[in-house]
DNA sequence: GTCCAGGGTGAAA
DNA sequence: TTTCACCCTGGA
């Protein structure tokens, strides 16, 4: 038993010095969707907690001063899990380096004083791809239904919730075939994700070598994928394939790239991509995760203003 | 009940 | 370069 410095009194946990994090924008905000609020009762206090899995371990993860404390529901020891969470919590990006260069900046700077502790994950490749295959034409939500029921029906059981459970092997996936997938509710996205399964399952494309791959080459294969265009490869290299060079184009960021910066009137997804690699250099995933979040918050705003907001400023937009 | 948008892609025009 | 079909789920 184990009392940590904000007064949360847990067996078997460790504390993660890893700075600020921001748990809900960083683990429910787009980037990966297997992570669940929880509350977790402490003393009299209720934490606000996510819960999800890393690897092959289920845990749950609370903020604390300073760093994160993740605690095992898997029943084991919490020894082994601060290596690869740490890892996952991608922590050799250059975040000061994006804080200091960007504090001016009109669109960053705002999103970098609200919300300072949004990180860019490093999530396993295949999940990553799995994941971003099926969020094309989808919503958060239901991208965590989809992908949350196919680790439930195909994964392995590793903790005592239903959910979990490890991501299932592409070896899993291609056996389950496309119907499998159309069952579960995946719609035309599953004759995408049958053959990347097979693709990864066969050693024909390797994910985990494109880590070490530059970034148009590792971009060049996973394009090269049936379902993957540029905007999803430009996902799965960010967020799980160590291309901090990489940006992610989609209406929103669009929309943000016009607001907040000088781009041309009529520029297509390709060419804002490529004009924000060129502008935001090796800090292009952080900055397009912190515009995507403020980009996101500014229009849950507009939705809670309601319709007599709205009507107020229809004159404008 | 209907309508619509949601972290796109591939194929045809 | 632009347009269209593709599945389906939740919210208005």
């Amino acid at each position: 038993m184990t009392t940590s410095e904000n007064g949360t009194v847990t067996a078997n946990s460790v504390f993660l010095p890893v700075g600020y994090v921001d748990i809900e924008s960083t683990l429910d905000g787009g980037q990966a969707f297997r992570w669940w609020a929880e509350e977790t009762s402490s003393n009299d206090t209720v934490v606000g907690a996510y819960r999800g899995i890393v690897g092959r371990r289920a845990l749950r993860v609370v903020e604390a001063d300073g760093g994160l404390i993740v605690t095992p529901v898997d029943g084991k020891d919490a020894n082994g899990l601060s290596h690869s969470m740490i890892e996952y919590l991608g922590q050799d990006q250059d975040l000061d380096g994006f804080r200091t260069k960007f504090a001016d900046d009109p669109c960053l700077g705002p999103a970098l004083r609200g919300y300072s502790g949004l990180r860019v994950l490093r999530q396993d490749p295949w999940e990553c791809l799995f994941s971003f295959i099926t969020s094309s034409t989808s919503n958060i939500p239901r991208i965590k239904l989809n992908v949350g029921s196919a680790a439930e029906h195909l994964g392995y059981l590793v903790g005592p919730n239903p959910r979990d459970v490890t991501f299932p092997e592409p070896e899993v996936i291609a056996e389950a075939g496309e119907q499998f997938l159309r069952d579960l509710g995946f719609g035309f996205r599953a004759k995408y994700l049958v053959p990347a399964a097979e693709a990864v399952a066969s050693g024909q494309l390797k994910l985990t070598d494109l880590r070490e791959a530059p970034y148009a080459e590792a971009r060049h294969e996973l394009v090269g994928l049936y379902g993957v265009g540029e905007k999803v490869a430009d996902c799965v290299l960010a967020f799980s394939l160590d291309k901090p060079e990489s940006f992610i184009v989609d209406r929103h960021i669009l929309r943000a790239l016009h607001k907040w910066y000088d781009l041309p009137d009529k520029a297509s997804l390709t060419y804002a991509a490529d004009w924000a690699r060129d502008y935001f250099g090796h800090h292009s995933a952080l900055a397009n995760q912190y515009m995507f979040h403020r980009e996101r918050l500014a229009r849950r705003a507009s939705e809670w203003g309601g319709a007599h907001v709205k009507r107020a400023l229809s004159e404008d937009e």
